[in-house]
DNA sequence: TGCAAAATAGAACGATCGTTCGTTTTATTT
DNA sequence: AAATAAAACGAACGATCGTTCTATTTTGCA
């Protein structure tokens, strides 16, 4: 069961596909990655072509040439953007046993990577703000890749409840949203104001929020039904 | 206890002061009106002293010379945008009896001004965003702005316990942080996603933070006692 | 009413933006 | 190796940006 439904246009990993990368091919997978990196820092709408041209040391045309637009490059980071987050935060939690342990582990994922971009900015975010009002395809990209996500989000939340893990008069849009705000106010609160302590306090609204829903929460998670190896979130850096 | 620690320098709201408004004066608050306007719609940044003379019709120029820059311009409406936060959330809910009546009125009242903003839009998030790793005047009265509101939040927290309304080993931080995530959460969620339902929600979490520190919810008449030791003051330090 | 001061307009500046076009350099294939 | 296709360049475009400067108009006060 694949994350991703956002479809993959041209190349922007160098692996895979049996021939080997054509040399237009690998420069726009590093003009891409240039760009994200980019883009996390000044926003999509901030991301010019001028200033990519510098960072990778090409010709304005030259980087133009590979897209064909603006837009299409805003469109290009948004696809990579999406590919490694379901490489960071999605794929791995699919490993752990479905239920509560899964769930724990996709809001580990997910914190572990929005307190990374405490220092390098979420385009999930900033893009939201962005692109808040404004209509086409970049907006489209975006929503869709951030609805992919809470999609998934909220099949796990199903799953706990079918597994007895959650109480089951949950609301998986409810519980969704009141989590997704405890993502949001530690980007906005450590990123913007600076305070520390954020990712504590992100973490122990979780927990609050797990209990609240009928999670059984003491010390290790102790499902009802033998789930194999109770792992909990891992205590990531703080 | 006034909220505001937030300096207000030249005149942009026509009233007080015993001196008639001098014709200036007056051009620049429209001025500042009209880009509060633009600020809400479409960023801080997105604010362009050519569009914003088109709005007023007046020249670049003539526009320009009430500021002097396009920082102090930024700053201007951010000042006048604190101004209406005040009156229109804080001033409101201080007529209300201290404690959890006021709480829930501040709450109230952010929650109206949010609800209205999924059309407008918000300064203090799109602001986050455009300014969370851009250092310099606008970002300070952004955030000092913004960190004047939280305080008047904490502030009314710490009163909830002081009156009994709040169990006392209730973190201000804590439970402002997740209160604060309600209301991003919503701002995302219903004026970039446009999931409908979303102020529900919103303050169903509310209601939800409010039973788990231990205020009286009165209709479901959950006593919600012992439990003392459930309490998690999550691990702390960063 | 007259006059200084304040307010607004107008034109131009350098910079940067996304984009186009023709050319030249580099890869790939024959 | 030559032939062909792909990729990168460099210069220029029109537009818009914030800002500066000098006029011109409008305002407020004597």
């Amino acid at each position: 069961m694949p994350l991703t439904p956002v479809p993959r246009s041209a190349a922007a990993s160098p692996s895979r596909s049996g021939r080997a990368l054509h040399k237009g091919q690998q420069t726009k997978a590093a003009i891409v990655e240039a760009a994200l990196g980019l883009a996390t820092q000044i926003g999509l709408e901030g991301l010019s072509i001028g200033a990519l041209a510098e960072v990778t040391r090409m010709s304005k045309s030259g980087v133009f040439a590979h897209f064909g637009s603006r837009e299409e490059l805003q469109i290009s980071v948004i696809r990579e953007y999406h590919t490694r987050f379901e490489e960071e935060v999605f794929y791995p939690a699919m490993k752990v046993a479905r239920g509560l342990p899964r769930l724990r582990a996709m809001f580990a994922n997910w914190m572990k990577r929005t307190s990374a971009e405490i220092d390098s900015g979420c385009i999930y975010i900033s893009g939201a703000v962005e692109f808040d009002d404004r209509a086409g395809p970049v907006r489209d990209a975006l929503a869709s890749s951030v609805q992919t996500w809470h999609a998934a989000m909220k099949r796990a939340l199903t799953t706990c409840k079918e597994e007895g893990h959650l109480r089951d008069d949950v609301n998986e849009e409810q519980m969704l949203f009141e989590i997704h705000g405890l993502i949001l106010a530690l980007h906005y609160e450590a990123r913007f104001l600076k305070n520390p302590g954020s990712i504590a306090r992100a973490n122990a609204g979780f927990d609050n929020i797990l209990r609240l829903y009928g999670a059984d929460t003491r010390s290790p998670a102790k499902p009802l039904k033998a789930s194999k190896a109770t792992r909990s979130q891992p205590r990531s850096k703080e």
